[in-house]
DNA sequence: TCCTTGACGGAGA
DNA sequence: ATCTCCGCCAAGG
């Protein structure tokens, strides 16, 4: 199906997936955000697991930053020393945060939605 | 239908 | 700080 980025389409009428979509492509670049926040934010509370799903079903060119999600701790959510392991790790870093003892610092970087806008 | 499987989260211990 | 356990919820057998 094809996803217009700016699109801001009736969130009843979208799919699951459409809206975790639509919230993933917002969180800012040197942001991240957990697999709960992503849901609360697309009015899916209690969805954080689904959006692990919707995740892995994305095509692998997608243009969606799906490495800014993690998980609550901070945690990367892959098996550690795998490659999508090591391919969000260094895909983070490159946008200047510091993976620290297995975690990024939500405490610094988490997104915090309501100051970017509505 | 029922059972299992996750890119989850949080309350306890 | 860690680890386990359990509730969550759609998908796929």
């Amino acid at each position: 199906m094809i996803y217009k980025i700016n699109d801001q389409p009736n969130m009843e009428k979208m799919s699951h997936k459409e809206k975790i979509w639509q919230v993933i492509h917002k969180i800012p670049k040197g942001n991240v955000a957990s697999y709960g926040l992503v849901a609360k934010l697309a009015g899916l509370p209690g969805y954080a697991r689904y959006v692990g799903y919707t995740l892995k079903c994305l095509p692998v060119q997608t243009k969606l930053p799906w490495h800014r999600v993690v998980s609550a701790k901070g945690a990367i959510s892959f098996e550690q020393g795998t490659k999508k392991y090591i391919r969000q790790k260094s895909l983070l870093e490159k946008e200047g945060i510091p993976f620290l003892k297995g975690k990024f610092s939500m405490k610094q970087y988490e997104w915090k939605q309501s100051l970017e806008e509505s």
